[in-house]
DNA sequence: TTTAGTTGACC
DNA sequence: GTTATGC
DNA sequence: GCATAACGGTCAACTAAA
């Protein structure tokens, strides 16, 4: 028996009551054991607040404005209650919960109505998504509508936090990886890795559930599936980063642009950013530099993309930015704002992960495939030199604006001090 | 055709 | 990206 | 101490309204 939107926000009542982490991932666990193989993608995603699969390119383009005039709509919406509710809550889905049960509906609502299943909410979310262009706006109305009428205030609650993105349970990605490892009784390393490589922990309770350990363990890298990134963390200070390592560091500069993942097989190249979007449109003459540098088969290679101009210094990231998305005078603005590529890192090379790798033997292999992209300025002075020399502050310097107007604000430039990741995989 | 409002995305 | 907060 | 939630500033795309 398909499993109800209603089983799911009863759940997810229970985990905002606690904030206990162990008490939230018992609970998350027995849930997830209870769904079937067709709709646990969904659930898990929708749980840590998303419609979609964090790889998926859909956007629901829906947010509080667009709620608010949907409720105002199918009820009488108590705007005194609601302000009230938000000051208590600071929580717009928990308001809303409020004024709803305190309302009366426009409409009459069955008793007998059969209650919403998630694959029927995923279904709408999917038209939601789907619905483009002129007349966009009403489709997606009626839509949210149509699923807000058949909702109990808890399942209006969490329909609201899915759509504006804000869960605010404590459920977080981290803590569902604990808990799918935990419902299937599989090592959590084991999780982690195919939630990084698959992208999404929705596709990896998905795989669990219907191929068990085994369907775990042949997850890997698959070339144009966006890899969910391994972040960098902040330190105090160089030695404190260092000694975060254990006696093994390497320094690179961080440059202020934007991070990019780049695939690349049988000649197709696709560019995604650091929150998995498809930015390959917009980034022409990188897809060309890729194209003309790597030869290898098949690949996935991390870098920055920044912008020099005519001095041959970096411009402001906000003018960086006007780059990325972009899908309306791409070759105009590509002259305006040259980009050029520098990358620092690779996971996968014709068909083998890398990530196992030393740091030092995946640079190599990086240099040797690159062809003429530069990679990332390592740093070149001995460890105990390294505190002192290596630069710790931004450069500021004076820019100027694209339109020649001088700007008063100082940038962050080339040298962004040093930014040592910690790596997981090889601390 | 222009302007305003909304949304999402990057650091 | 930075800062605040709760285990 | 650690991980995440919450926040800020800026920009472009998109649809609806003027």
């Amino acid at each position: 028996m398909p499993a109800t939107f209603k089983s799911l926000s009863e759940l997810l009542e229970k985990v905002e009551a606690t904030k206990k982490r162990l008490k939230i991932i018992d609970q998350t666990a027995n849930y997830l054991k209870t769904l079937g193989a067709e709709e646990i993608e969904s659930a898990t995603n929708m749980m840590v607040g998303r419609a979609f699969p964090k790889y998926s390119q859909k956007t629901l383009d829906v947010s509080w404005s667009t709620l608010t005039r949907i409720f105002e709509r199918i009820s009488v919406f108590d705007w005194d209650l609601f302000r009230e509710a938000m000051a208590s809550t600071g929580d717009i889905g928990s308001a809303t919960k409020t004024v709803l049960e305190q309302t009366k509906p426009k409409k009459q609502t069955q008793l007998t109505q059969k209650s919403l299943t998630i694959t029927e909410v995923r279904t709408t979310m999917e038209a939601i998504a789907q619905a483009q262009g002129s007349g966009a706006r009403t489709k997606k109305e009626r839509l949210i509508t149509a699923l807000m009428s058949q909702a109990t205030p808890v399942e209006a609650k969490y329909l609201v936090k899915i759509f504006t993105g804000e869960m605010r349970t404590g459920l977080h990605e981290g803590l569902m990886e604990q808990a799918v490892a935990q419902a299937f009784d599989v090592p959590l390393q084991r999780v982690q890795h195919a939630s990084m490589v698959l992208g999404d922990i929705g596709e990896v309770a998905a795989t669990i559930k219907t191929q068990g350990l085994e369907g775990l363990e042949k997850a890997g890298f698959s070339v144009f599936r966006p890899v969910k990134l391994m972040l960098a963390q902040t330190a105090q200070s160089v030695n404190e980063a260092l000694a975060e390592h254990g006696g093994k560091s390497a320094l690179e500069y961080k440059y202020d642009g934007a991070r990019v993942q780049i695939h690349k097989q049988n000649g197709r190249i696709e560019i995604f950013s650091r929150r998995l979007t498809d930015v390959t449109e917009s980034l022409p003459e990188i897809v060309k530099i890729v194209e003309q540098n790597i030869l290898a088969q098949s690949i996935i290679v991390e870098g920055e993309v920044i912008s020099l101009d005519s001095a041959g210094y970096p411009i402001a990231f906000q003018h960086l930015m006007r780059r990325f998305r972009r899908v309306h005078g791409i070759s105009g603005m590509a002259e305006k704002i040259p980009l050029t590529l520098y990358l620092f890192d690779i996971l996968y090379l014709n068909g083998e992960s890398l990530i196992a790798q030393p740091y030092i033997q995946r640079r190599q292999i990086l240099s040797q495939i690159a062809g003429e992209i530069p990679l990332t300025k390592p740093n070149s002075h001995r460890p105990a030199q390294t505190s002192r020399r290596f630069p710790q502050r931004s450069h500021r310097r004076w820019t100027r604006r694209l339109d020649g107007e001088k700007t008063r604000q100082p940038i962050r430039a080339w040298t962004q001090g040093q930014t040592l990741a910690k790596n997981q995989n090889n601390p």
